[in-house]
Parts: structure tokens; sequence; C-alpha cells
DNA sequence: GTTATTATGTTACTATATAACATTACTTTA
DNA sequence: TAAAGTAATGTTATATAGTAACATAATAAC
């Protein structure tokens, strides 16, 4: 039970098993609805995966191996689709990147935090304020397709070294 | 009392009066602040409340009228970055477009209705949502700078259309 | 009026994302 | 298993979004 509690972002967690599982999962998830994670796409994954530090598709796509810098925009781009599309992957709106989803086995819906000094995004179910949110729309009448909810600051480990220290750049 | 009451994105209110207001409190809150709301920056800001549909800053850049066309797009993002800064005009992240604050008189957290089929935003204060996501901050020790909570989906009105006929677009 | 500050203009560029059509790789089924 | 159909990727070009650096103009402060 503890070990499973503690947060990815962490400073010093495993990320080499946060990886592995996740794309394991990724593997299980596509295999069981039938559609397939070609290498492209894996190497997409593969490459968010790299840390919970939101990254952008040109940066994506500098990375991409088979011949590093020929592969073109709209590759990464479909790739990053994909992966929305089988929720493997969220964008976050207001930095126009992307990070693996970290909930991927199960529906859910998520809040992203994203520490403007450190950039790691953590991804939380946070039930209670989903249905605050519920709530709100049932009084707008509205029928939600698609909800983005993004909070920019400084995750813990960052707010300690700016007690301590005092050089956070932003 | 009822009057005041009515949903700003309601098809047929009256809009000149919502811009009229939106503009006049501009004007006082940037003279209050001793900022310059300049011709460039009121321009601007005419032409986002033009309607509730969020616009983005290179159609703004094609109806800007001194010289319609001669503009560069530096000038209307330096407008939009004033006029965000003085929380006039609040930015929709997930369209990369603008639209006018609903409350700027008052130091405020909204929450963003965008309707897939018409466009218009709805701002709403939606202060059970702000309390959820504070005490979720306040688990997760996470100090924010900055929020974009952002729905997208069907406004009431486009509801009614689409269970009556069924030729929504999205 | 001169100086300092703020705003805008100008040129050039960087960054983000998609359209349209060709080719290749997998899947299906005769 | 060959042919046909479907899905994925490649290719070329373009559309859309946003900024850097420096010049000029307008306003404010003294
Ligand atoms: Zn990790
Ligand atoms: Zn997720
Ligand atoms: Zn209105
Ligand atoms: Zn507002």
């Amino acid at each position: 039970m503890a070990l499973s509690f503690i947060s990815p972002l962490l400073p010093h967690h495993d990320h080499n098993r946060c990886r592995e599982k996740a794309l394991q999962t990724a593997d299980r998830i596509c295999d069981n609805r039938g559609v397939r994670l070609t290498p492209m796409r894996r190497q997409v994954l593969e490459l968010i995966w790299e840390s919970h530090k939101a990254i952008k598709a040109y940066d994506l796509l500098e990375r991409i191996t088979p011949k590093a810098g020929t592969t073109k925009p709209v590759t990464v781009y479909r790739a990053l689709n994909f992966l929305m599309e089988q929720g493997l992957i969220h964008k976050v709106e207001s930095l126009n990147a992307f990070i693996g989803c970290s909930f991927s086995d199960h529906q859910h819906q998520q809040l992203l935090l994203t520490c403007s000094n450190c950039q790691e995004v953590e991804e939380r179910p946070a039930e209670a304020v989903m249905e605050a949110i519920d709530r709100e729309l049932e009084q707008a009448s509205f029928t939600i397709y698609y909800k983005a909810i993004e909070i920019h600051g400084l995750c813990t480990h960052c707010a300690k070294i700016d007690a301590t220290a005092n050089h956070i750049i932003e």
C-alpha cells in the first residue's frame, strides 16, 4: 500500500518502472481494442514517457530515431492523435504539449498540475472537482464533450526550493 | 432582478448593451489604474466584444481598421497581452482564441463553457468548482499561479436545436 | 522644452498544426 | 496465395499562431 501512494512527481521515484508500466499497459489496451500500436506510435509514446515533463510535438520530432531529422511533423501529429484517441496521452492545452496518461487503464477525468519551475505535470483524478463541475454544467444545461482543467504554479518540491534558496526562474 | 439574470448567451439578448457596458467598464478600470486604453487597445477590445464567440488573433488582425491588412501580428498580440494583464479579456487556451471578460470589475476566477456548435463562450464564476479546486491544490501542496478551466460541448440553445433537427456540425 | 517612458511600427523569424495526395504495409477474402 | 481493400506512413506544400530585435512615434514627467 505505502509505495503505490508515492506521488509520481517525487523527485527520486522509480521512473523506469513508471515508464515500463505505462508501455505495457498501452500494449495491452491496444491489443484488447484491436488497434495497432505501431513502431512509430510506440516510439512517440516512449519518448513522451521519458519523463513527467510535458513535451512538445516538435521536440518529439527531433528525437524520433529512424534517421532523426527526416520524420515530418504530420507523422508525429498523427501518432499523437492516435495516442490521444486511445487515452494513452493527454494534451496540455495551455502549453501545446503532451504528457503520458497515468490512468490509461480506466475511464477517468483529470486535472493537470503543471509546475512552472520544473515543467513536470501531475495528473490527478480530483473527483470532488469533477463532481462540482458536473453540478455546474447541470445548472448551465451544458452538454459536455471535452474538458481541460489545467493549473500552473509550483509543485511541492519546487516550492520548497523556492522557500530555501530564492532563484526560481518563471 | 429578472433581466440581470438572463444569461448573456441567450440568442436574442441585448448585446449592444452588453458590449457598451464592457467598454465603459474598461475605460473606467484603466483610468482608475492609471494605465492607457489606447485607440489600438480599445479597438481590439471592441472587436472582441462584437460577440460572445471566441475570436482568434489573426481574425482580429484582419478587422483592425486603420488601413485593414497593414497592422502586423505583433501589434495585436501586444494589445491582447495588455488586455489580459488588465483582466479585460481571457484567453481560451484550448482554442487559441480570446473572449471579453464578463466580470472585469471585480477579482474572480472563471470556468469557460464553449459551444462546439455556435462557438459562443459563457464565462461562469462557478464558485463551488473553484473551492473544490482549492481543496485539491491544498491536498497536493501545489502553489497556484494560473488556472484554465475549459469545457467544450453544446450550449442549451444548440442542444435544443440538436434534439429537434439533427444537423450539428462540430 | 527637454528627457524619460510607454506604445506602436517594421522586418524578420520561430513555433504549431493541417491539407492533399502518393506510397507502403497490413488484413481480408476469394 | 493473389488480389483487393483498408490502415498507416511518406511527401510536398501550406496554414495558423506567436515572438525577437530594433526603429520610430506618442505621451508623461520634470
Ligand atoms: Zn515517473
Ligand atoms: Zn489520464
Ligand atoms: Zn452579449
Ligand atoms: Zn473573467
